[in-house]
DNA sequence: TAAGCGTGGAT
DNA sequence: TATCCAAGCTT
């Protein structure tokens, strides 16, 4: 859930969704639909869908259990190198290497005097957190929440609090009087007008309705039909949209 | 490797 | 108001 998303936006979500779903057979038990329908409006439903077939992959694989190796972890439909050394080390006090957002933010002001991190994790940017990581397990694990929290509350991206950082003294960037980033821009994701909005819409009218819908119910979703016709066959073939006969559509049962 | 994928709060 | 950006993953 956290995945791309702030995680003060995500837990009131998730609290909900233990309530409902305590285990991951519990989940699996679900129809893939129920999955997307109660993420809400958490963003990319896709993860819903994921997370529905990890809970599918947990049942088969491993006694229902959430695996505990990194491998068996990584090898979970939508988890990926962060979400499975995160769950080793967090879960499991696993030594590993943790590298989000935040901790690549951390160590390239911290230790290269970088405003903020390349556009995409780079090889060089691994070798840093790998490298910096403490030998033992016990001290790894902590090291591995304690950088990641100190990007989440403090060496945030826009307004860091250098005054309240426990590293202030050791910090190159601050060091060097705060530079502003001069690397390569990332790359504007821009919303307004793209399929992800029409998608989106599409896929809020499917939660919010008990009974399949007709395609014409869809027209207000783009300025252009063949829009919403696009991105009804992308939400179809990307398993979060069931079509049913005479062109009517439903969240997968 | 780069592009595509949602949403909403903060600045 | 417009832009940034958030515990990334998949193809």
């Amino acid at each position: 859930m956290a995945q791309q998303t702030p995680l003060s936006r995500v837990e009131p979500l998730w609290r909900e969704w233990m309530e409902r779903w305590p285990t991951p057979a519990a989940l699996a038990a679900a129809p893939p639909g129920e999955a997307v329908r109660h993420w809400g409006r958490l963003g990319y439903p896709r993860r819903a869908l994921r997370l529905h077939a990890a809970a599918v992959a947990m049942v088969r694989d491993h006694g229902g259990e959430v695996p505990d190796t990194e491998a068996g972890l990584r090898a979970l439909p939508g988890v990926g190198a962060y979400t499975a050394a995160a769950v080793a080390a967090f879960a499991f006090g696993l030594r590993t290497t943790v590298v989000d957002t935040n901790v690549r933010r951390v160590l390239v002001r911290a230790l290269d005097g970088e405003a903020q991190a390349a556009p995409s994790l780079t090889a060089y940017e691994r070798d840093l957190a790998e490298s910096a990581v403490p030998s033992g397990r016990a001290a790894s694990a902590v090291w591995n929440v304690a950088v990641m929290e100190l990007g989440a509350l403090v060496c945030t991206a826009r307004m860091p609090r250098c005054e309240a950082c426990p590293i202030a003294d050791r910090c190159a960037w601050l060091a060097a009087g705060r530079p502003a980033y001069d690397g390569p821009p990332r790359r504007g994701q821009g919303y307004e007008g793209t399929d992800r909005q029409v998608r989106g819409r599409i896929l809020a009218l499917l939660r919010e309705a008990t009974k399949p819908l007709s395609r014409s119910e869809f027209d207000g979703c783009a300025p252009e039909s063949g829009t919403v016709d696009r991105c009804l066959d992308g939400l179809v073939a990307d398993g979060l949209v069931e079509p049913l006969a005479r062109s009517r559509f439903r969240l997968p049962a």
